[in-house]
DNA sequence: CACTAATTTCAGTATATACTGAAATTAGTG
DNA sequence: CACTAATTTCAGTATATACTGAAATTAGTG
């Protein structure tokens, strides 16, 4: 696939911004290649469009697709494997939520609660720093039960709600 | 600073995180340390408490002051600088949340717009490439609007809102 | 303003991660 | 089921980033 300078611009860019999320450049570019592509690649096209090696897209693709960002298609005629992204933004986003949730937030909130669970019997623990502890799953709980409700409200709903923005306090002003 | 195993574990996973968050562990480390310590601490106990060289403790804190989480405060009677962490959680996550933005989303932002408007001229770029351009950048711009609506919302409204969850539809419900 | 403690800078090195290319494996096809 | 295309695995290498320790700088103190 030849890019034109916009996509280049695009891809390099979504690159970059990648690794500043942890992810690594090649999948992030390739994830930005196939949103942008409006029909399904097989692995040897992005390998020439991006100028990597073969064995790298395979890897990159694989982790794409374990967040569930890519899937495999298959083109008639051709027994190649091809790949499509998400297109609805929406989703990806929720996807990636929900990945980086499982992997990251869920975790840390285990540690947390083992933190907080060991410091009852510990007494080499000064209180001032179990307290931060405490304060830090808290923290994290709130968030992550609010993050619960959200997922659950219907898509629709929840672009209202988002393009309703700070009105909602408009609301609440009333009730709280 | 002697670490408790409380301690190390938390700081350990802080550092791990980072990492998969695009930040260096050592700066995640201090951080976490200086969170939960309940007094300052100066770079020199920062460098003997996690085992790191002296001038690793001073590039980081530099990073960690740069994003606005650490400041200085000076201790009667002690030349030395010492550092402390902002311990409001609300408050931090916000001011993670600014400054991500302002090196993230923001720059990307840019860049797609740079990328629709040279998308006019362009008659390279098929139709179907530049449309999925233009439906990334309303989707960020609708979020950093929402965003930018929520960062004036006064600290205990927001609050109120988080505990809300989902339970804000009812309101917007009859609305909308 | 000389002295010393504290801090920062920076060249060099270590480490972690990304990437390559060849070899091995898998899976379609006649 | 032999053949070949497609894909994956993996050891080796390259690259980017983190970290160290010595030297330079800065800034308090008598």
């Amino acid at each position: 696939m030849k890019l034109t300078p916009i996509m280049q611009k695009y891809i390099l860019h979504w690159g970059e911004m990648g690794t500043r999320w942890g992810v690594n450049r090649t999948v992030a570019q390739i994830h930005a290649l196939l949103y942008l592509s409006h029909e399904p690649l097989h692995a040897e096209e992005i390998a020439e469009t991006l100028e990597v090696a073969r064995s790298n897209v395979s890897t990159s693709l694989r982790e794409l697709q374990s967040w569930g960002l890519v899937k495999i298609v298959h083109v008639m005629g051709d027994r190649r494997d091809h790949f499509e992204s998400l297109e609805d933004l929406w989703e990806m986003f929720s996807v990636i939520m929900e990945e980086r949730k499982r992997r990251e937030i869920d975790p840390t909130l285990s540690m947390l609660r083992s933190c907080v669970l060991e410091g009852e019997a510990d007494k080499a623990t000064p209180e001032a720093i179990k307290k931060r502890v405490q304060d830090m799953l808290d923290f994290m709980e709130t968030f992550s039960s609010w993050y619960e409700q959200m997922r659950h409200i219907p898509r629709p709903t929840l672009i209202k709600l988002f393009k309703l923005g700070s009105k909602v306090t408009n609301f609440i002003g009333k009730k709280a």
